[in-house]
DNA sequence: ATTACTAGTAGACGAGTAA
DNA sequence: TTTACTCGTCTACTAGTAA
Protein backbone atom coordinates (compact mmCIF):
# COMPACT_ATOMS: atom_id res chain seq x y z
CA UNK A 1 0.00 0.00 0.00
CA UNK A 2 1.86 2.91 -1.38
CA UNK A 3 0.83 6.26 -0.58
CA UNK A 4 -1.67 7.66 -2.61
CA UNK A 5 0.26 10.47 -4.05
CA UNK A 6 2.86 7.93 -5.19
CA UNK A 7 0.49 6.29 -7.61
CA UNK A 8 0.59 8.86 -10.50
CA UNK A 9 4.61 8.81 -9.89
CA UNK A 10 4.53 4.93 -10.78
CA UNK A 11 2.22 5.38 -13.47
CA UNK A 12 4.31 8.40 -15.39
CA UNK A 13 7.27 5.91 -14.71
CA UNK A 14 5.19 3.28 -16.60
CA UNK A 15 4.12 5.20 -19.53
CA UNK A 16 7.57 6.27 -20.04
CA UNK A 17 8.69 2.66 -20.39
CA UNK A 18 9.52 1.79 -16.80
CA UNK A 19 7.66 -1.79 -16.84
CA UNK A 20 9.92 -3.24 -19.40
CA UNK A 21 13.39 -1.95 -18.94
CA UNK A 22 15.02 1.25 -16.63
CA UNK A 23 14.17 4.29 -18.00
CA UNK A 24 16.19 8.12 -17.60
CA UNK A 25 14.09 10.53 -15.65
CA UNK A 26 15.24 13.33 -13.74
CA UNK A 27 12.79 15.46 -10.89
CA UNK A 28 11.99 17.72 -13.05
CA UNK A 29 10.77 16.08 -16.04
CA UNK A 30 8.88 14.24 -13.92
CA UNK A 31 7.45 17.17 -12.06
CA UNK A 32 5.92 18.89 -15.44
CA UNK A 33 4.40 16.28 -16.37
CA UNK A 34 2.77 15.62 -13.18
CA UNK A 35 2.19 19.40 -12.38
CA UNK A 36 3.95 19.39 -8.85
CA UNK A 37 7.68 20.46 -7.95
CA UNK A 38 10.51 18.22 -7.91
CA UNK A 39 11.44 18.33 -4.76
CA UNK A 40 8.09 16.75 -4.37
CA UNK A 41 9.44 14.27 -6.99
CA UNK A 42 12.06 13.21 -5.36
CA UNK A 43 10.68 12.33 -2.31
CA UNK A 44 8.13 10.08 -3.93
CA UNK A 45 10.92 8.39 -5.82
CA UNK A 46 12.54 7.65 -2.84
CA UNK A 47 8.88 6.68 -1.23
CA UNK A 48 8.36 4.45 -4.32
CA UNK A 49 12.29 3.17 -3.60
CA UNK A 50 11.48 2.07 -0.21
CA UNK A 51 8.69 0.46 -0.65
CA UNK A 52 10.45 -1.76 -3.42
CA UNK A 53 8.00 -0.66 -6.00
CA UNK A 54 10.57 0.63 -7.95
CA UNK A 55 14.90 -0.06 -8.22
CA UNK A 56 17.00 3.00 -9.33
CA UNK A 57 19.90 4.14 -10.10
CA UNK A 58 21.01 7.94 -8.73
CA UNK A 59 23.83 9.60 -10.44
CA UNK A 60 24.77 12.92 -10.73
CA UNK A 61 23.57 13.57 -14.44
CA UNK A 62 20.25 11.96 -13.09
CA UNK A 63 18.98 8.45 -12.29
CA UNK A 64 17.20 5.59 -14.08
CA UNK A 65 14.65 4.23 -12.56
CA UNK A 66 12.62 0.96 -13.27
CA UNK A 67 8.98 -0.62 -11.89
CA UNK A 68 9.51 -4.00 -9.63
CA UNK A 69 7.16 -6.59 -10.26
CA UNK A 70 5.55 -5.41 -6.92
CA UNK A 71 5.20 -2.16 -8.71
CA UNK A 72 3.74 -3.53 -11.98
CA UNK A 73 1.03 -5.26 -9.64
CA UNK A 74 -0.13 -2.54 -8.49
CA UNK A 75 -0.90 -0.70 -11.70
CA UNK A 76 -2.15 -3.71 -13.20
CA UNK A 77 -4.36 -4.12 -10.36
CA UNK A 78 -5.89 0.00 -11.00
CA UNK A 79 -5.64 -1.36 -14.94
CA UNK A 80 -8.40 -3.98 -14.19
CA UNK A 81 -10.34 -1.66 -11.48
CA UNK A 82 -10.53 0.57 -14.86
CA UNK A 83 -11.76 -1.94 -17.61
CA UNK A 84 -14.33 -3.14 -15.32
CA UNK A 85 -15.64 0.20 -14.96
CA UNK A 86 -15.60 0.76 -19.20
CA UNK A 87 -15.51 -2.65 -20.43
CA UNK A 88 -18.47 -4.50 -19.49
CA UNK A 89 -17.81 -7.48 -22.00
CA UNK A 90 -18.39 -10.54 -20.75
CA UNK A 91 -15.81 -13.20 -21.98
CA UNK A 92 -14.62 -16.92 -22.01
CA UNK A 93 -10.97 -17.98 -20.66
CA UNK A 94 -9.24 -21.43 -20.93
CA UNK A 95 -5.93 -21.90 -18.84
CA UNK A 96 -3.76 -24.93 -19.68
CA UNK A 97 -1.72 -26.08 -17.31
CA UNK A 98 0.06 -29.09 -15.69
CA UNK A 99 -0.95 -29.98 -11.78
CA UNK A 100 2.09 -30.00 -9.67
CA UNK A 101 2.81 -30.35 -5.86
CA UNK A 102 2.40 -27.41 -3.62
CA UNK A 103 3.85 -27.18 -0.23
CA UNK A 104 0.57 -27.93 2.03
CA UNK A 105 0.12 -24.59 2.51
CA UNK A 106 -3.49 -24.05 1.12
CA UNK A 107 -4.19 -27.22 3.04
CA UNK A 108 -3.31 -25.47 6.47
CA UNK A 109 -5.73 -22.62 4.95
CA UNK A 110 -8.45 -24.14 3.93
CA UNK A 111 -8.63 -26.02 7.14
CA UNK A 112 -9.28 -22.67 8.96
CA UNK A 113 -12.55 -21.99 9.96
CA UNK A 114 -12.45 -18.74 8.61
CA UNK A 115 -11.58 -19.33 5.42
CA UNK A 116 -13.94 -22.32 5.13
CA UNK A 117 -16.49 -19.81 6.10
CA UNK A 118 -15.40 -17.25 3.79
CA UNK A 119 -15.22 -19.36 0.98
CA UNK A 120 -18.62 -21.06 1.06
CA UNK A 121 -20.56 -17.63 1.16
CA UNK A 122 -18.19 -16.09 -1.33
CA UNK A 123 -17.80 -19.02 -3.87
CA UNK A 124 -21.00 -21.62 -3.26
CA UNK A 125 -19.04 -24.26 -1.66
CA UNK A 126 -16.98 -25.37 1.39
CA UNK A 127 -13.58 -25.85 0.26
CA UNK A 128 -11.60 -29.56 0.40
CA UNK A 129 -9.26 -28.80 3.00
CA UNK A 130 -6.05 -28.79 0.17
CA UNK A 131 -4.86 -26.64 -2.84
CA UNK A 132 -4.40 -27.54 -6.86
CA UNK A 133 -1.61 -26.21 -8.17
CA UNK A 134 -0.55 -25.71 -11.82
CA UNK A 135 1.87 -24.81 -13.75
CA UNK A 136 0.70 -23.30 -16.64
CA UNK A 137 1.75 -23.83 -20.41
CA UNK A 138 3.29 -20.44 -22.10
CA UNK A 139 0.54 -19.73 -23.99
CA UNK A 140 -1.63 -19.50 -20.79
CA UNK A 141 0.24 -17.03 -19.65
CA UNK A 142 -1.07 -13.72 -21.14
CA UNK A 143 -4.53 -15.43 -20.77
CA UNK A 144 -3.83 -15.67 -16.80
CA UNK A 145 -2.43 -11.73 -16.95
CA UNK A 146 -5.97 -10.75 -18.48
CA UNK A 147 -8.16 -12.34 -15.97
CA UNK A 148 -7.08 -9.42 -13.23
CA UNK A 149 -9.33 -7.50 -15.00
CA UNK A 150 -12.03 -9.56 -14.12
CA UNK A 151 -14.36 -9.34 -11.21
CA UNK A 152 -12.05 -10.87 -7.68
CA UNK A 153 -13.71 -11.55 -4.56
CA UNK A 154 -11.61 -9.91 -2.18
CA UNK A 155 -11.50 -12.96 1.11
CA UNK A 156 -10.46 -10.72 3.94
CA UNK A 157 -7.84 -11.77 6.35
CA UNK A 158 -8.02 -12.06 10.41
CA UNK A 159 -5.57 -12.54 12.86
CA UNK A 160 -6.22 -14.81 16.41
CA UNK A 161 -3.98 -14.98 19.44
CA UNK A 162 -1.03 -15.71 17.46
CA UNK A 163 -0.46 -14.19 14.10
CA UNK A 164 -2.67 -12.50 11.42
CA UNK A 165 -3.94 -14.07 8.24
CA UNK A 166 -3.67 -12.42 5.18
CA UNK A 167 -6.26 -11.75 2.85
CA UNK A 168 -7.06 -13.26 -0.52
CA UNK A 169 -8.50 -12.96 -3.89
CA UNK A 170 -10.57 -15.54 -5.68
CA UNK A 171 -12.51 -16.04 -8.96
CA UNK A 172 -15.15 -18.72 -10.04
CA UNK A 173 -14.08 -21.25 -12.56
CA UNK A 174 -14.85 -25.02 -14.02
CA UNK A 175 -12.46 -28.30 -14.57
CA UNK A 176 -14.20 -30.59 -16.46
CA UNK A 177 -17.77 -28.88 -15.01
CA UNK A 178 -16.88 -29.24 -11.24
CA UNK A 179 -17.22 -25.35 -9.68
CA UNK A 180 -13.81 -23.97 -8.39
CA UNK A 181 -11.68 -20.72 -8.09
CA UNK A 182 -8.76 -19.64 -8.37
CA UNK A 183 -7.35 -18.17 -5.25
CA UNK A 184 -4.09 -15.57 -5.10
CA UNK A 185 -2.85 -14.91 -1.54
CA UNK A 186 -2.73 -11.29 -0.61
CA UNK A 187 0.71 -10.24 -0.90
CA UNK A 188 2.78 -12.65 -1.64
CA UNK A 189 4.63 -12.93 -5.26
CA UNK A 190 3.54 -15.60 -6.83
CA UNK A 191 5.59 -16.92 -10.26
CA UNK A 192 3.17 -15.93 -12.68
CA UNK A 193 3.05 -19.15 -14.18
CA UNK A 194 1.38 -20.81 -11.34
CA UNK A 195 -2.34 -20.92 -10.58
CA UNK A 196 -3.76 -22.51 -7.37
CA UNK A 197 -7.43 -23.65 -6.98
CA UNK A 198 -9.62 -24.90 -4.42
CA UNK A 199 -13.22 -27.33 -5.34
CA UNK A 200 -15.58 -28.30 -2.97
CA UNK A 201 -14.67 -32.20 -3.49
CA UNK A 202 -11.09 -33.31 -3.63
CA UNK A 203 -9.70 -32.55 -7.24
CA UNK A 204 -6.69 -34.99 -7.59
CA UNK A 205 -8.96 -38.26 -6.40
CA UNK A 206 -12.23 -36.93 -8.26
CA UNK A 207 -10.47 -36.44 -11.56
CA UNK A 208 -7.72 -38.90 -10.81
CA UNK A 209 -5.04 -36.50 -11.45
CA UNK A 210 -1.47 -37.05 -11.19
CA UNK A 211 1.84 -34.65 -11.37
CA UNK A 212 1.90 -33.97 -14.57
CA UNK A 213 -1.39 -34.32 -15.88
CA UNK A 214 -2.40 -31.38 -18.20
CA UNK A 215 -5.93 -30.08 -17.33
CA UNK A 216 -7.75 -27.00 -18.36
CA UNK A 217 -9.90 -24.13 -16.64
CA UNK A 218 -12.59 -22.92 -17.52
CA UNK A 219 -13.79 -19.17 -16.93
CA UNK A 220 -16.95 -18.29 -17.88
CA UNK A 221 -18.04 -14.63 -16.90
CA UNK A 222 -21.43 -14.02 -17.51
CA UNK B 1 -9.11 19.75 -12.86
CA UNK B 2 -9.78 17.56 -9.64
CA UNK B 3 -7.70 17.63 -6.68
CA UNK B 4 -5.37 14.44 -6.80
CA UNK B 5 -7.04 12.69 -4.03
CA UNK B 6 -10.17 13.35 -5.69
CA UNK B 7 -9.88 10.73 -7.76
CA UNK B 8 -10.02 7.69 -6.12
CA UNK B 9 -13.51 8.46 -5.05
CA UNK B 10 -14.79 9.02 -8.53
CA UNK B 11 -13.21 5.56 -9.23
CA UNK B 12 -14.72 3.93 -6.39
CA UNK B 13 -18.21 5.65 -7.11
CA UNK B 14 -17.87 4.25 -11.24
CA UNK B 15 -16.96 1.26 -9.44
CA UNK B 16 -20.36 1.03 -7.86
CA UNK B 17 -22.07 1.85 -11.39
CA UNK B 18 -22.26 5.21 -10.63
CA UNK B 19 -21.27 6.20 -14.81
CA UNK B 20 -24.26 4.15 -15.86
CA UNK B 21 -26.93 5.79 -13.22
CA UNK B 22 -27.37 6.96 -9.90
CA UNK B 23 -26.16 5.18 -7.29
CA UNK B 24 -26.25 5.17 -3.22
CA UNK B 25 -23.65 5.67 -0.96
CA UNK B 26 -22.82 6.80 2.04
CA UNK B 27 -19.45 8.65 3.33
CA UNK B 28 -19.10 5.26 5.46
CA UNK B 29 -19.92 2.95 2.88
CA UNK B 30 -16.82 4.92 1.12
CA UNK B 31 -14.48 5.31 3.78
CA UNK B 32 -13.79 1.96 4.24
CA UNK B 33 -13.55 0.77 0.75
CA UNK B 34 -10.90 4.02 0.24
CA UNK B 35 -9.68 3.05 4.08
CA UNK B 36 -9.70 6.76 4.91
CA UNK B 37 -12.59 8.68 7.09
CA UNK B 38 -15.96 9.24 6.61
CA UNK B 39 -15.84 13.16 7.13
CA UNK B 40 -12.97 13.07 3.87
CA UNK B 41 -15.44 11.56 1.87
CA UNK B 42 -17.49 14.24 2.52
CA UNK B 43 -15.36 16.92 1.86
CA UNK B 44 -14.55 14.80 -1.61
CA UNK B 45 -17.74 14.19 -2.49
CA UNK B 46 -18.10 18.25 -2.20
CA UNK B 47 -15.42 18.90 -3.97
CA UNK B 48 -16.28 16.39 -6.99
CA UNK B 49 -20.04 17.61 -6.93
CA UNK B 50 -18.82 21.93 -7.10
CA UNK B 51 -16.20 20.46 -9.84
CA UNK B 52 -19.21 18.98 -11.58
CA UNK B 53 -17.98 15.73 -11.99
CA UNK B 54 -20.98 13.92 -10.39
CA UNK B 55 -24.07 15.02 -9.24
CA UNK B 56 -25.90 14.12 -6.34
CA UNK B 57 -28.99 13.91 -4.31
CA UNK B 58 -28.44 14.18 -0.46
CA UNK B 59 -31.23 13.34 1.84
CA UNK B 60 -30.88 12.46 5.64
CA UNK B 61 -30.85 9.06 5.09
CA UNK B 62 -27.91 8.97 3.05
CA UNK B 63 -27.29 10.27 -0.83
CA UNK B 64 -27.52 8.60 -4.30
CA UNK B 65 -24.25 10.02 -6.36
CA UNK B 66 -24.01 10.12 -9.95
CA UNK B 67 -20.97 10.18 -12.64
CA UNK B 68 -21.19 13.04 -15.26
CA UNK B 69 -20.04 13.17 -18.48
CA UNK B 70 -17.14 15.38 -17.22
CA UNK B 71 -16.71 12.89 -14.43
CA UNK B 72 -16.03 9.58 -16.66
CA UNK B 73 -14.32 11.57 -19.21
CA UNK B 74 -11.44 11.79 -16.54
CA UNK B 75 -11.91 8.25 -15.58
CA UNK B 76 -11.64 7.02 -19.71
CA UNK B 77 -8.78 9.13 -19.80
CA UNK B 78 -7.05 7.49 -16.34
CA UNK B 79 -8.05 4.00 -18.21
CA UNK B 80 -6.45 4.99 -21.48
CA UNK B 81 -3.40 5.68 -19.99
CA UNK B 82 -3.03 2.52 -18.41
CA UNK B 83 -4.51 0.78 -21.50
CA UNK B 84 -0.99 2.39 -23.15
CA UNK B 85 0.95 1.05 -20.17
CA UNK B 86 0.12 -2.67 -20.61
CA UNK B 87 -2.17 -3.02 -24.31
CA UNK B 88 0.72 -2.74 -26.41
CA UNK B 89 -1.65 -4.18 -29.64
CA UNK B 90 -1.92 -2.22 -32.47
CA UNK B 91 -5.23 -2.32 -33.57
CA UNK B 92 -7.16 -0.72 -37.07
CA UNK B 93 -9.96 1.37 -36.39
CA UNK B 94 -12.57 2.84 -38.99
CA UNK B 95 -15.03 6.11 -38.27
CA UNK B 96 -17.81 6.60 -40.52
CA UNK B 97 -19.75 9.91 -40.28
CA UNK B 98 -21.56 12.45 -42.14
CA UNK B 99 -19.55 15.44 -43.05
CA UNK B 100 -21.36 18.19 -41.29
CA UNK B 101 -20.68 22.37 -40.91
CA UNK B 102 -18.45 23.29 -38.04
CA UNK B 103 -19.18 26.76 -36.13
CA UNK B 104 -15.73 28.30 -38.39
CA UNK B 105 -13.93 28.18 -34.92
CA UNK B 106 -11.48 25.78 -36.09
CA UNK B 107 -10.50 27.95 -38.84
CA UNK B 108 -9.79 30.38 -36.61
CA UNK B 109 -7.45 28.10 -34.14
CA UNK B 110 -5.63 26.92 -37.03
CA UNK B 111 -4.52 30.34 -38.41
CA UNK B 112 -2.81 31.26 -34.95
CA UNK B 113 0.98 30.64 -35.45
CA UNK B 114 1.55 28.14 -32.93
CA UNK B 115 -1.22 25.91 -33.48
CA UNK B 116 0.31 25.96 -37.00
CA UNK B 117 3.58 25.03 -36.04
CA UNK B 118 2.46 22.04 -33.42
CA UNK B 119 1.01 20.76 -35.48
CA UNK B 120 3.29 20.57 -38.32
CA UNK B 121 5.86 19.79 -35.51
CA UNK B 122 3.25 16.61 -33.75
CA UNK B 123 1.47 15.75 -37.35
CA UNK B 124 3.55 16.20 -39.70
CA UNK B 125 1.77 18.67 -42.00
CA UNK B 126 0.86 22.05 -41.68
CA UNK B 127 -2.85 22.28 -40.72
CA UNK B 128 -4.97 24.30 -43.45
CA UNK B 129 -6.98 26.46 -42.02
CA UNK B 130 -10.26 24.74 -41.29
CA UNK B 131 -11.23 21.66 -39.90
CA UNK B 132 -13.67 18.98 -41.32
CA UNK B 133 -16.28 18.28 -38.84
CA UNK B 134 -18.40 14.76 -38.74
CA UNK B 135 -21.42 13.25 -37.45
CA UNK B 136 -20.77 10.00 -36.66
CA UNK B 137 -22.85 6.87 -36.90
CA UNK B 138 -24.42 5.00 -34.64
CA UNK B 139 -21.91 2.20 -34.52
CA UNK B 140 -18.70 4.35 -35.10
CA UNK B 141 -19.35 5.79 -32.02
CA UNK B 142 -18.13 3.11 -29.66
CA UNK B 143 -15.10 2.72 -31.54
CA UNK B 144 -14.62 6.66 -31.20
CA UNK B 145 -14.54 5.65 -27.63
CA UNK B 146 -11.71 2.81 -28.20
CA UNK B 147 -9.40 5.48 -29.31
CA UNK B 148 -8.86 7.51 -26.36
CA UNK B 149 -7.11 4.31 -25.55
CA UNK B 150 -4.61 5.33 -28.26
CA UNK B 151 -1.33 7.23 -27.79
CA UNK B 152 -2.83 10.83 -28.52
CA UNK B 153 -0.28 13.98 -29.09
CA UNK B 154 -1.13 16.95 -26.43
CA UNK B 155 -0.91 20.06 -28.38
CA UNK B 156 0.22 22.61 -25.57
CA UNK B 157 -1.99 25.95 -25.13
CA UNK B 158 -0.21 29.13 -24.84
CA UNK B 159 -1.43 32.58 -23.81
CA UNK B 160 -1.17 36.60 -25.44
CA UNK B 161 -1.85 39.42 -24.06
CA UNK B 162 -5.80 39.31 -24.45
CA UNK B 163 -5.98 35.82 -23.62
CA UNK B 164 -5.14 31.99 -22.98
CA UNK B 165 -6.03 29.37 -25.81
CA UNK B 166 -6.52 26.03 -24.54
CA UNK B 167 -4.29 22.79 -25.01
CA UNK B 168 -5.75 20.12 -27.40
CA UNK B 169 -5.01 16.46 -28.10
CA UNK B 170 -4.46 14.94 -32.01
CA UNK B 171 -4.52 11.53 -33.26
CA UNK B 172 -2.86 10.86 -36.89
CA UNK B 173 -5.41 9.40 -39.06
CA UNK B 174 -6.14 8.95 -43.29
CA UNK B 175 -9.54 9.71 -45.00
CA UNK B 176 -8.77 8.45 -48.27
CA UNK B 177 -5.45 7.74 -48.01
CA UNK B 178 -4.75 11.80 -46.81
CA UNK B 179 -2.74 12.05 -43.82
CA UNK B 180 -4.97 14.00 -41.48
CA UNK B 181 -5.51 14.32 -37.55
CA UNK B 182 -8.49 13.85 -35.03
CA UNK B 183 -8.55 17.05 -33.26
CA UNK B 184 -10.23 17.73 -29.53
CA UNK B 185 -9.75 20.61 -27.93
CA UNK B 186 -8.75 20.72 -24.09
CA UNK B 187 -11.61 20.92 -22.25
CA UNK B 188 -14.68 21.17 -23.99
CA UNK B 189 -17.75 18.55 -23.43
CA UNK B 190 -18.02 17.73 -27.61
CA UNK B 191 -21.17 15.35 -28.09
CA UNK B 192 -19.93 12.00 -28.48
CA UNK B 193 -20.71 11.92 -32.13
CA UNK B 194 -19.07 14.37 -33.28
CA UNK B 195 -15.26 14.47 -34.24
CA UNK B 196 -13.49 17.18 -35.84
CA UNK B 197 -10.37 16.34 -38.47
CA UNK B 198 -7.29 18.77 -39.48
CA UNK B 199 -5.52 18.33 -42.65
CA UNK B 200 -2.65 19.61 -44.80
CA UNK B 201 -4.90 20.03 -48.01
CA UNK B 202 -8.54 21.50 -48.09
CA UNK B 203 -10.40 18.31 -47.58
CA UNK B 204 -13.56 19.44 -48.74
CA UNK B 205 -11.92 20.67 -52.35
CA UNK B 206 -9.35 17.49 -52.40
CA UNK B 207 -12.43 15.10 -51.66
CA UNK B 208 -15.01 17.08 -53.29
CA UNK B 209 -17.12 16.84 -50.08
CA UNK B 210 -20.14 18.26 -49.53
CA UNK B 211 -22.18 18.39 -46.58
CA UNK B 212 -24.59 14.91 -45.37
CA UNK B 213 -21.68 13.17 -47.43
CA UNK B 214 -20.70 10.14 -45.55
CA UNK B 215 -16.84 9.30 -45.21
CA UNK B 216 -14.12 7.07 -43.60
CA UNK B 217 -11.70 7.72 -41.42
CA UNK B 218 -8.86 4.92 -41.09
CA UNK B 219 -7.27 4.73 -37.82
CA UNK B 220 -4.04 2.81 -38.59
CA UNK B 221 -1.72 2.42 -35.36
CA UNK B 222 1.72 1.14 -35.52
C1' DA C 1 -28.48 5.83 11.28
C1' DT C 2 -27.04 9.91 8.00
C1' DT C 3 -24.18 14.70 6.29
C1' DA C 4 -21.17 18.22 7.23
C1' DC C 5 -19.55 21.70 10.23
C1' DT C 6 -15.51 23.42 13.40
C1' DA C 7 -11.13 22.88 15.48
C1' DG C 8 -6.66 21.23 16.28
C1' DT C 9 -2.96 18.66 14.55
C1' DA C 10 -0.04 16.15 11.62
C1' DG C 11 2.00 15.87 7.45
C1' DA C 12 2.82 17.26 2.70
C1' DC C 13 4.38 20.94 -0.07
C1' DG C 14 7.85 23.92 -2.27
C1' DA C 15 11.60 27.63 -1.63
C1' DG C 16 16.17 27.83 -0.60
C1' DT C 17 20.59 25.56 -0.24
C1' DA C 18 24.34 22.26 -0.37
C1' DA C 19 26.78 18.73 -2.61
C1' DT D 1 22.89 20.79 -14.73
C1' DT D 2 21.54 17.01 -11.24
C1' DT D 3 19.54 14.91 -6.15
C1' DA D 4 17.95 15.67 -1.78
C1' DC D 5 18.39 18.04 2.49
C1' DT D 6 16.18 21.61 5.96
C1' DC D 7 12.59 24.50 7.20
C1' DG D 8 8.54 27.47 7.38
C1' DT D 9 3.89 27.47 5.66
C1' DC D 10 -0.26 25.78 4.60
C1' DT D 11 -3.13 22.30 3.26
C1' DA D 12 -5.62 18.01 4.38
C1' DC D 13 -6.64 15.03 7.70
C1' DT D 14 -9.54 13.12 11.67
C1' DA D 15 -12.05 13.76 16.15
C1' DG D 16 -15.88 15.81 18.07
C1' DT D 17 -20.35 17.87 17.51
C1' DA D 18 -24.68 19.48 15.59
C1' DA D 19 -28.51 18.95 12.70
Amino acid sequence: MPDAGDLPVLKAIALLGGCRGPVRVSTQSLSTTLGTSPQTISRRLKSLDSAHLITRNVDPSGQSVEVTKGGEEILRREHAEYCRIFSRTGGHFILKGAVISGLGEGRYYMSLDHYKNQFRINCGFEPYPGTLNLRLIQQSVPVRKKLDSLEWTTIPGFSDEHRTFGEARCLSCRIQGIPCALIVPGRTHYPEDIVELIAGVPLREELGLEDNDIIEVEIGYD
